[in-house]
DNA sequence: ATGAGCATGTAACTGGTTACATGATTTA
DNA sequence: TAAATCATGTAACCAGTTACATGCTCAT
């Protein structure tokens, strides 16, 4: 059996928190799950279609008047039961591929100031999104105290943060680093 | 001109190093860049072949008795500028998408000794990066001292120190966050 | 009036990996 | 003698994004 593509299981989690729309999958795939995991249009209408036609999801139309059907998928109990097969399967490793990296490697004294910038721009940046992940952070563990759920929140959450503050600290560095030194003449 | 692929031109920043063949390519992109960039072979061959028919490297022919000719590419001046520009253009952010984190998100209790076991898996694991990348920083720092590209490599080795460092920290919170605690009855 | 949000979907493209074919030489 | 390394390359596949088509409603 052993599966490769996960875009179809990264759509039967979100389903399995609430049933939803190809729309909502893909508002909660820019905004929660967002932050580690992102799927396009031209990914979840396929997927959720292909779902309900293998009777891991099934689909139930909304009419409201003046305004375009709802399309909403519901996980199903064989969906369920595959979606806890696949979790209890070891991920795959995330290949690691930046261009940022690549560029400041082929770089030198006479790049140092572009790429400073940029440095500059991802030290702003990286000290933004730990805001970001604090606030979540800090809203989890007031309003989901008690939910079983908390604990892999927080979870994804931490990744965040400990990322944010290992961008910021190596920004930091990059910049005193590619700092031009008068060379002794 | 806004070109988007970074292949050919990461390519080409080997080339600006030393000569290559599209195997010594393929072992560059595994070793050195191999910590923040890979390429196949699929796309190094006909990327190369790309590269000198539009003159940005000169193919050149080594005829060993008794093994294969080795098809030796060396970036032209061409090549060079060519390089120059894009190192110059703003590097496009690398989207992050991670299974584990998806895994980890819709886990609960009866997943947590699964996901525990994934997290021992990579916190030895980053243990182990941090030790290869400290060693490469050593050895950088030790004979390359007076070399102009130091700076560079050093940005991005340290990158990879900062990186392994938060993967540890926050692998060995995430199985804390993770231990089964007895609830109040 | 303009644009954002709601809501469906697809076709074309892109960037990439995998697996294969081929075959000698060196090392364990 | 088996396996790794050297060395070229391609065809088939795969996963994914982008851009488009369509059209209503609500807030500015």
């Amino acid at each position: 059996m052993s599966r490769r593509r996960s875009t179809p299981f990264a759509i039967l989690g979100l389903l399995s928190l609430r049933p939803m729309s190809g729309y909502d999958v893909r508002k909660a795939a820019a905004e929660s799950v967002g932050h580690f995991w992102s799927e396009s249009y031209g990914q979840i209408y396929p997927a959720l279609r292909e779902l309900s036609s293998t009777g891991l999801a099934r689909r139930r139309i909304e009419r409201k008047a003046g305004r375009p059907d709802r399309h909403v998928y519901e996980i199903t109990a064989k969906g369920s039961a595959e979606l806890r097969r696949w979790l209890a399967e070891a991920p795959r490793p995330a290949p690691f591929r930046s261009e940022l990296l690549l560029k400041l490697f082929f770089g030198d004294t006479a790049t140092a100031a572009t790429e400073t910038a940029w440095l500059e721009a991802m030290l702003r940046d990286a000290v933004a999104q730990l805001e970001t992940f604090r606030g979540i952070e800090r809203r989890l563990r007031d309003e989901n105290a008690r939910d079983p759920h908390l604990a892999s929140w927080l979870v994804t959450v931490r990744f965040g943060v400990h990322r944010a503050e290992a961008n910021q600290r190596w920004a930091r560095e990059a910049i005193e680093l590619l700092r031009p030194r008068r060379r002794s003449r």
